[in-house]
RNA sequence: AGAGAGGUGGCCGAGUGGUCGAAGGCGCACGCCUGGAAAGUGUGUAUACGCCAAAAGCGUAUCGAGGGUUCGAAUCCCUUCCUCUCUGCCA
């Protein structure tokens, strides 16, 4: 949620930049003024009538205690006028204070400077490409072709016991995701972020906090017997530990990172793209989350892309980055690097990662402020990201690790394996 | 799930209708004391919003949340959420 004074005070820089979006603010912005000032006069109002009817209750007190009882009367019927007018410019203010926020809540947050506009993915730019894409041999196979004949993921089994989208991991393949996970979270404990492990069902107000309620309700798994919701990603709950909550300068920064399960009911998208592991309704996932100083987030974000970096490195596995463009970024982000790896059986690039700095759009929503060296409350900066999804990485290793005769497992990960092939059935 | 107890500032804890944003203590910050530290001692120590160009200052709200009674509510009433204890169930 934008501030405010951001809006009044640097009005046609946002506009520019909202513009990157291809979002014309312009009428919503002077909305949002306009019910701002309405507020301020209201409550301007609203103080002063409470005020006067304080100092009229004080007065009859002590009229009382003076044994003046006709006076304070006098001053009974003065204070039931102001109580009638408080009440009625309550109900304004809040009227104002409810409208402007949910004004607020549809004006999604600024692109950063560095942001290129555009409409689609087409305009997102290829910030870097490393890593080969390797010449695979005649007859390799997409990896959901791969998880049958290697029985490494059953999806018709999930498709009988829960429903089209809940993927059963079997043998190698359980082994592969578990220590996908385990490699993961190490390399991210490595780095100095702390492991939680949250809950994967979340109540109304953390919905909110991160911006999932009141409108993309129905992307969540809703428990209505308990009013909870499942979890769409880790960054739920683990951004809404610090809801709520003034930190200390000397806290910052707060780094974390969690192992969840991720439920999603979107509905859409058709034929090969949502394949196999391409597209789920329930996947695995390790997240990271940092809240910072702002003026350390943008450098928080470059050590985080970094980070991702390294592990697909020692994954060894081709990836590419990509600068997302104004209308392809987030709703809630300020900028956003996107992670694909190249699936060469596929022939197509798979998102993998997400990056993101929210500066304090997520903050002044979730009221995660920190106490400044000079006493101030300052709203921090959050950023979060996919180190790393598990569904897509799952595909890219089973994709362009194949050979004739099975699936080789990369270097780093077979400590957690504990195995390094996957044998061809009946080679 | 049933019965009972309870939710007050960073923490503990007092407060059953007015002068209570709230005693007292702890913690913390700064000062004094000290060769240095401890002890002692003094002062200060919530958040949000509004007024003000800004600071100072002032006003308003906040004692789990929401509503009500009253001129006036931390205190009385209603609703709701949460926590704890016992019983039941259970990995």
């Amino acid at each position: 949620m934008l501030q405010v004074s951001q809006i009044r005070e640097q009005y046609d820089q946002s506009l520019e930049a909202l513009a990157k979006r291809g979002v014309d603010a312009r009428e919503v912005f002077d909305r949002v003024l306009k019910l701002d000032e309405q507020r301020r006069a209201t409550q301007a109002q609203l103080d002063e009538t409470l005020a006067q009817s304080n100092t009229f209750s004080k007065e009859i007190g002590q009229l009382f205690q003076n044994g003046q009882p006709q006076k304070a009367n006098i001053l009974k019927e003065k204070t039931t006028q102001l109580k009638a007018q408080s009440k009625l410019l309550q109900e304004q203010l809040s009227e104002f204070a409810q409208t402007l926020q949910e004004v607020l809540w549809t004006i999604p947050n600024l692109p950063n400077a560095i942001v290129p506009a555009g409409s689609s993915d087409q305009d997102n730019e290829v910030v870097l490409q490393e890593g080969d894409i390797p010449t695979l041999h005649e007859g390799a196979l997409p990896h959901w072709e791969l998880a049958k004949i290697y029985d490494l993921i059953d999806f018709e089994l999930g498709v009988k016991i829960t429903g089209a989208g809940f993927p059963v991991y079997k043998g190698y393949g359980a082994r592969l995701q578990r220590a996908l996970i385990a490699y993961f979270l190490d390399k991210n404990t490595n780095a100095g972020y702390t492991e939680y492990q949250v809950p994967h069902l979340v109540n109304e107000a953390s919905g909110f906090g991160t911006g999932q309620l009141p409108d993309k309700e129905g992307q969540m798994y809703h428990v209505t017997g308990d009013n909870l919701y499942l979890i769409p990603t880790a960054e739920v709950p683990v951004t809404n530990l610090f809801r709520d909550v003034l930190l200390n300068q000397s806290d910052l920064p707060v780094c974390c990172t969690g192992y969840t399960p991720c439920f999603r009911r979107e509905a859409g998208s058709y034929g090969a793209h949502v394949r196999g592991l391409n597209r789920l309704h329930q996947f695995d996932k390790v997240e990271i989350v940092r809240i910072e100083h702002p003026d350390n987030s943008y450098q928080a974000l470059d050590q985080m892309v970094g980070h991702v970096q390294e592990i697909l490195r020692e994954l060894n596995l081709p990836y590419r980055i990509l600068r997302l463009c104004g209308g392809d970024l987030g709703f809630t982000s300020a900028l956003t690097y996107d992670f694909e790896v190249f699936s060469t059986a596929q022939d197509r690039w798979l998102e993998i990662s997400s990056v993101s700095n929210f500066e304090t759009f997520q903050a002044n929503r979730l009221k995660l402020r920190f106490k400044d060296n000079d006493g101030n409350n300052k709203l921090a900066h959050t950023l979060n990201g996919s180190a790393l999804a598990l569904p897509r990485v799952m595909a890219g290793i089973l994709e362009n690790y194949q050979t004739p005769d099975g699936i080789k497992i990369p270097e780093v990960l077979v400590p957690y394996c504990g195995f390094d092939f996957i044998p061809t059935p009946g080679k």
